[in-house]
DNA sequence: TGTAAATTCTGACGGGGCGTCAATAATTGA
DNA sequence: TCAATTATTGACGCCCCGTCAGAATTTACA
C-alpha cells in the first residue's frame, strides 16, 4: 500500500465527510433535495471543493450505494459461513437479506436510489462496475451453497439449469417483494397483510418445488426461520455497528 | 355522460396529443430529457398551456403510466377469461405478464418511471389513486383465479394465507425478474442466460410448492407453456393493437 | 527563513429548467 | 355589436448545475 501524505488522508476523510452529509438529505428530503450547494455549505466549503470529490451528484448517490452493498456482503457472508446443511444456510441468507432490508433501512433504500435510471446513467463507468462487482460478489455467495446442495444430492440437479439460474429466482422472490412493500405503501389495502411471512412462505415454496432436502412443510418451515433468525440475529448486529 | 362542447373537445384531443409528444422524449431520453419547454415547443403552444394540462412533468409520466396499466389490465382480463382449470388460466396470465414485458416495451417502460420516487411523489394524489385502482384491479383478476383454485380443490388452502398473498408471491416473482432483467445489463455475465425461461420454471416450481393441482414437471410445463402463449399470442395482439 | 512553484480552494458566472401570472387574444352570449 | 368570459402567451423570478480564472495555501528547495 502507498503512504499518503498528511494532505492526502485529509482529502480523503473529507470524502467521507461529504457522504456523511449528504446521506441524511437524501434519506430524508429526496433527490431533488440534494444539491451541491447544500451540501458545500453545510460542510462550510466552496461548492467547487465538493466537485474535487464528486464530478456530480449521482457519483454521490453511487458511492453511497456501493458502501451500502459492502454492508449487505458482509451480512451474506457470515450468513453463508454458518452451519448445517446448504438449504439451511440459504435459509440463513434469507435472514440476512431481512435483517438488511428491515434494520438497515437506510442502506437499503440508498441501494433503491442507486437503481434509479436517472442516477445510474450520469455516474461514472467505474463506479458502476465496482458495484456490480459487489453485486456479482452477493450472487456468488449463493450460487456456492446451490452448487454445495447439489453436489451433496439435497438438491436435484435441472436439466439446462445453473445454480445461477436458480439464484436468480430466490433473488427476484426477495427483491420483487422489497421493492413492492416498499412502494406499494397500500399493500395491507390489497389484503397483503404481513408481506414479510408471505415473502418467508414463497422462499420455503420455491426450494420445496425444487425438491430441496430437507422438505419443510410451511409450519415446520417458519419454526425453523425464527429459530435461525434468533441465531444470527446478534452477528448481524455486530456486523452492522461495525458498519457505522 | 356529460355532452362536450367543441371546445372541450378540442382540450381533450390536446391532452392526448401532449402525451404522445411526450412519451418518445422520456422513452428515448429519460426524465431528464422531458422539459415543459420541449413539450410545449414540439407542439407549437406555449408552456402556460401545457401546464393548463399537466401542472407539472410528473403529472404526465403518471398519465402515461395509467394508460399503460389499462392495456396491462386488458391482457390480464383476456388471460383470466379463457378456458381451462384455474391453474392454466393463471398461467395464461403469466403469459399475458410476459407479453406485456416483451411487447409492450415502452408501456412497461413507462410503469417503470412511474414507480421511481421522485416522480410519484410530486404528482397528485388523484393521479395516484387512480393507478392504485387499476393496480388493484389487476390484482383482483388474479386472485379470483386462486379462489376458484381453493374452491375446485384443486389448491390447499394455507393456515393464515389469503388468495392475496398467494398471488404477491407470484407477482413478486415476475416484477422482481423483469426488473432484475431490466436494471441488470450484465445478468448474462451473471450466469442468467435465459431470464425468461427461469422465470418461468420459478413460477412453475412456486405454484408445485403450493401443491396446486396439476402438479407439472419443468419439462412438461415448458411444454404446456408454449402451448398456451400459442393459442393467446393472436389476442393479445389484437388488444395490443386496439390500444394504439 | 524566504520565495517561487505547485497545489488547493473559492464563488461568481453562463446556461437552463421550473412554475407563475399579468397581459393579450379568442370565444361566447345577449 | 360589444362586453364578459375563457383561453393562451411568454417574460420573469427563482433555483440548481458544473466550470474556471484567480486567490489562498502548501510545498520544495536555496
Amino acid at each position: 500500500m502507498v503512504e499518503l501524505t498528511r494532505k492526502q488522508r485529509e482529502i480523503q476523510e473529507r470524502t467521507r465527510e461529504i457522504l456523511r452529509v449528504a446521506k441524511p438529505i437524501l434519506l430524508a428530503e429526496g433527490f431533488q433535495a440534494l444539491t451541491m450547494d447544500r451540501v458545500a455549505s453545510r460542510m462550510e466549503y466552496a461548492k467547487g471543493t465538493i466537485y474535487g470529490h464528486f464530478s456530480n451528484k449521482e457519483e454521490i448517490v453511487l458511492a453511497l450505494a456501493l458502501e451500502a452493498m459492502r454492508l449487505r456482503q458482509k451480512l451474506f457472508q457470515k450468513a453463508a459461513s454458518g452451519t448445517g446443511l446448504a438449504r439451511r444456510r440459504i435459509m440463513a441468507i434469507g435472514m440476512a437479506s431481512e435483517f438488511y432490508t428491515q434494520r438497515c433501512t437506510e442502506e437499503f433504500q440508498v441501494e433503491q436510489w442507486m437503481r434509479h435510471s436517472n442516477i445510474w446513467d450520469k455516474s461514472s463507468s467505474d463506479r458502476q462496475i465496482l458495484i456490480r462487482n459487489c453485486e456479482a460478489g452477493c450472487m456468488q455467495i449463493v450460487s456456492e451453497l446451490v452448487r454445495e446442495g447439489q453436489a451433496m444430492g439435497d438438491l436435484p440437479t435441472l436439466e439446462r439449469m445453473s445454480a445461477e439460474e436458480m439464484v436468480f429466482g430466490l433473488w427476484a422472490i426477495t427483491f420483487g417483494s422489497q421493492i413492492l412493500t416498499a412502494s406499494s405503501p397500500s399493500l395491507s389495502a390489497l389484503g397483503i397483510i404481513d408481506p414479510i411471512r408471505s415473502t418467508r412462505i414463497h422462499c420455503c415454496q420455491l426450494l420445496n418445488g425444487f425438491g430441496w432436502q430437507p422438505i419443510h412443510s410451511v409450519e415446520e418451515y417458519l419454526e425453523l426461520v425464527d429459530e435461525i433468525s434468533a441465531e444470527y440475529l446478534p452477528q448481524f448486529e455486530q456486523i452492522q455497528r461495525e458498519y457505522r
